[in-house]
Formats: structure tokens, sequence, C-alpha cells
DNA sequence: CTGTTAGCGCCTTCAG
DNA sequence: CTGAAGGCGCTAACAG
């Protein structure tokens, strides 16, 4: 492999030109420039990534980091991880992925200790969440993709979970319906406060008072059999609801069986939406399903920009953004059937 | 941070000492090994990846490539990502993603020869696979997920199409079933060559003979509208089937539809398994399904140790592992109904 | 069993 | 605008 020295000396000048050349750090004059990139490219010349960062002290590695015990890391998810290794590949940076076995803060500690990464990527945040302090205390830049309310000043992306609670009943509101059931994730996963479920537990709470709904909210287990059980109750003792806003994916196709059970037909008697949920989910059901879709490529290209950009040190602001779902309307919504 | 000359002094021993304390590449007295662990444990000492990496000319990184235009990948790829991150971390290696935005042989080839992974391991192969001549010509370990048949002398392990057929097949036929429907990927990805299309096609005809069965094999595009119409079609033409043997997830829940509808029940009058698939997969559906699951995690792991033993020359075989798929029975499976 | 030392390939002062 | 040279932190001969 060519080095840095070989093209220094088929170009005729010093290393350290080659390497200003390169980094555009100090201005090089047109000939030898032009020298420079001759031989780079009769050579084909790329530049050492490690030799590089040991000099820089910059690995232009980042991590993608997941917590352990993934609870159902599903469609979503993936979708997640390849935007993110896009988006660092565009700026020039290489995407790892760590993915935690404990909660033990040492297995954190040494991964960031061997400094192999400039900075990190929180997925799955959660209130309290034990990674941050490690973070912080290791003096590491790092991004939360989702919020911890005990960390209100750290960098973030999120969706808004607000507005897209807001948007989403407004929307089933503006199709006339009265009588909606909301299905989030678990009881359990509210109790240990994960912003996604708390979020939306409060704002369904807030805008069906606003928007004059009547409004029922079951948590669910993320299980299919769970979600049958749960839609089965709510059609027996509310038969009047007209639709379903399920912020689960993986019990979807129980509540959708368990309407097909009671004889009523999706988007005709019932319509049924998956809430912050993906196309790639949606596209699995027949018919395939109206969703809000998290806006997974914007979100995880800001965090990465976002990241880098703070690595690099091009500004210090705090950016917290959050980005409401988008309404994708497929098949499986429409107006209510008020009888 | 502490770096391996502050342990050195700390433990009043020279920094080979410490680093050959460190690799075990040479015998210490028990007496220096005491003193250099308490020097390392009072500075909290980790090695610096990056340094370690410049001299010894190994990063201990390898990378798992995407090919462009990831079409439909799901869930079984995703814990493919995550087993393949979990067994490198266990070997104390880090995984970098790469997705290939195009076909351009020099966007691999300047990812290689940035030297900042050992190796790589190859995601959705193909038959005649563009990446293969890259990776040959830069000279770096890599390891095939899948098989070439154009590169029949590399490495690779791969879920072996064909004893899962078999087994598939028997199974079914244990059960009484004589008039079996086998819904392959499209037929597109047949044409093209794509292994795990071409060999379930392949082992499909030649048990359906041997084992005396009835088989009738439809190609199928990646969609449930298309998986109802050409289940529907099949349960009008032969009404015999029994059932359905399904290697392609995308389509599932138009299959399903269409039996329903035609007021079959599953398992009680067909029968239907979702073939080279995955739990993830199997539990999004109710009832959930019976499937012959890939051996995701052991594939990957043995994937990812023997591209490591590779890298570090411990043994100079091809391994070329097949695996079959494991049956796990759920709830779609069931004794043929002959009436 | 242990220590000394020359790099690994590049970046970045410092000196022109 | 350009060059020389000293590291970055660690590994692996080489020399005891």
């Amino acid at each position: 492999m060519p080095t840095i020295k070989d093209v220094a000396a088929k170009a005729g000048v010093s290393i350290s030109t080659v390497s200003y050349a390169i980094s555009g750090e100090r201005p090089i004059s047109v000939e030898k420039k032009a020298l420079i990139e001759q031989a780079m490219k009769e050579l084909d010349y790329r530049p050492h990534a490690i030799a590089r960062s040991l000099a820089s002290k910059r690995t232009r590695i980042i991590a993608l980091l997941f917590p352990p015990v993934e609870r159902g890391i599903g469609l979503s998810e993936l979708s997640l991880i390849t935007n993110a290794a896009m988006a660092a590949t565009e700026q020039g940076y290489h995407l790892v992925l760590w993915s935690l076995v404990s909660k033990d803060p040492d297995e954190l500690r040494h991964l960031i200790r061997q400094e192999l990464v400039d900075g990190v990527i929180l997925m799955e945040v959660h209130d309290n969440d034990f990674r941050i302090p490690i973070l912080r205390e290791q003096r590491i830049p790092f991004f939360l993709f989702g919020q911890d309310s005990s960390a209100p000043d750290e960098n973030f992306v999120d969706t808004d979970f607000i507005v897209s609670m807001y948007r989403a009943l407004a929307f089933l509101s503006g199709l006339g319906h009265r009588e909606i059931c909301f299905i989030n994730q678990s009881h359990d996963a509210f109790q240990s406060g994960y912003g996604p479920v708390v979020r939306s537990h409060a704002a369904f709470e807030r805008f069906s008072v606003e928007l004059k709904i009547s409004g029922r909210e079951c948590f669910c287990n993320s299980d299919p059999a769970t979600g049958f059980r749960t839609a089965a109750e709510v059609l027996e003792q509310r038969p009047a609801t007209t639709a379903f806003l399920v912020m689960n994916d993986r019990c979807l196709s129980g509540v959708i069986k368990a309407i097909e059970k009671k004889g009523r037909t999706i988007p005709g008697d019932l319509s049924l939406i998956a809430h912050v949920s993906s196309a790639a989910t949606a596209t699995m059901f027949l018919p395939s399903l109206t969703t809000y879709e998290m806006e997974g490529h914007a979100l995880m290209s800001l965090a990465v920009g976002e990241l880098i950009a703070r690595i690099e040190k091009k500004y210090f602001e705090v950016p917290q953004r959050l980005m409401p779902c988008t309404l994708v309307e497929r098949e499986t919504t429409g107006a209510a059937r008020n009888d």
C-alpha cells in the first residue's frame, strides 16, 4: 500500500505539503496541488485511517449504542440502523454497533476508554438512563435518540409524541370518529417511565378532552394474543368504538383478528391506525395499514449530523429536536359509521 | 487518559513488559504480573485501540457489508446484524456497518483501502456477486453469508435449503399432507440466480417426487396483495391442497387472508409453514406460525468466528458450512384433513 | 524472564 | 506558501 511518503516522493514535495493538500488546512500553490493529485491518482492512494486517527486524535468513527435486553427490537429500529450507517458514511464517518450485554457501568466505560469512537448515539433511551452518567463522566460527545426527562439538558432528537397524538386524534375526529380506543404499549413500560408510552398516555388524555372524544386507553403487551384479548374486550364493553389507534406493532395482528372475529369490517365498520410505526410494518398487512410513521431518516440524519458537528466543534448549541409522525393513508381508515 | 507508559512507571517495569503482560505473547514472572495488574487497576488503564492497531497492523474491526438497494431487508436480517455485533464483541472485535450505495467498484475499494477493517462479512450474497472480485483483489479476508456458485472456493456459511426443504416436506408428509403448495419468492429473484430461491425450487421438485407429494410451486412477489392472489388461485385450481409452505415472509398475511376468505381454517383445514423464517416473524401473527427457522445465531457466530480465525491465521481450511433450518411447531400445522 | 528501541502512517507545530 | 521533525500510544524485533 502506498503511503503519504510515496505520494510526496512522486510529487516531488514534502510530506507535510501532501498532508495539507489533503486536509485543506493551509493554502497550497496550484502547481503543487496538481502534482500531488496526479501522484495520488497514479498510486491510487488512500490515507490510512488508523494512522490518521492516531495522529489527529479523531477516529471518524461513531457508535450506535443499544442497551441490554432489547425488548422487541423491530422493523422500525432496523431502518434506523441502516439510516445511521448511511448518514455516517455520507459525512466520511464509520458506524460501529455496540450492543451492551449488561448494565455494568464498566462494560460501557471500557468500550469508551479504548478511544475507538469519537462519539455515540444512544438508542432506546429511558428515563434515568444508566448510560448517560457514564458518557458524561467519560466526557465523550453523545446524542440521544429519545428523551430522558432526568437529563433535560442533553442533545436529543425524538418523535414528537404529543403532536403526533394530536394529529392522529384530529384526523380520526375529522372522519367523524367519536369513540376511539388507544392501544398503548405495556403497563410495565409505562411504569418504568419509558418516554413514548408516558408521553402518549398524557397526550391521549389531554386531547381526548380537547377534541371531545370519548377515549379509552389500554396498555397492551407486545404480542398478538394480548392484542386480541384487549381489543375483544374493548369491542365487548364499548361496542360504539369506531377506531383503534395502536402504538404497538407487535400486537397489531391480534387486534385485527379480534375485530374480524367480531364480524366488523375494516375500514367499513372500524378504522385502524398503526401509530408511530413504519412503512415496512404497514405493508406486511392486508389491507395495508394507515400509519403515522416515524420520521426515521430525518431524525437519524439529524442525530448523526449534529453529533459530528459537535465532535468537530463546529458549534455549541444544544439541539433538541422533536419531529411529529407523518400520516400515510393506506387502506384501514375511513369515515366513521354512526348508526 | 493513562498510557502504557504510566502503567510501566507505576509498576516499576518497562513498557514492553507491560505490553507482553497484556498480550500474553511471552511469559512474565508472577510478581511483575501482579504489580502490573495492580497498576492497571489503579489507573483504570485501557489500551488505546488505535495506537495498538497502528503498531500491530490489525485493527480488530470487521465490517458487515450490505449491497446497494436493500430489497426487502427484514426481521431476520435484523437479528443477523445484532448477532454479528455480539459475536464480534465476544471475541474482542468491533463491528462496523457498511451499506454500499452503488455498484461502483471504487466505493468498496476505497472503503477497504482505508485499512480500517481486518476482514469483512458479505450479506445478501448473489451469484456473480460484484463484491467478490474486489475483495480478492484487495487481498482482505472475507466470508460469505450465503453462496455464490461462481465462487465455489470461498468461505461461506449458509442455510441448507435442500435439507430444509426435505425436512419440511417430510414433516408435512408425516402429517398426512399429499397436496402441498410451495410459495417461493419472486420469479425475478429466481431468474437472477438468487441462491435461496434457486436451490429451494430444485429441492421442492426433487423431494416432491421422492416423497410422492403432489406439489405445486408458485413464485410470488414480496407483498401481501400478491400473496393473496397467488393463494386464492391455488385454492381455486387445486382445492385438494392441504398445506402451504411459504418462503416469503412479506406475503404471508395475504396468504392467510386468502385461506380465511375461502372459509378454510388453520390448522383445521389447512396447514401453513413459514419457511426459512424467524421467531420474530412467526410471533407477529395470530395464530403464531409454525416455522422452519434460520439458525441465525449459530450461522453468524460461525461466520464471525471463522473470519477472525482466518484474520489471525489460526488455520487455513476453507470452511463451508451449511445448516438446515429448525422446525418450531406453533399453531398453524396439524394433521391433514382427507375427506 | 526483562529491557531498549525502532518504527506503524500521519498530523501539526515550528522554522523558514 | 513550504519543509523538517517530533510525536500520537503501542508492538515486536533485537539484545541481553
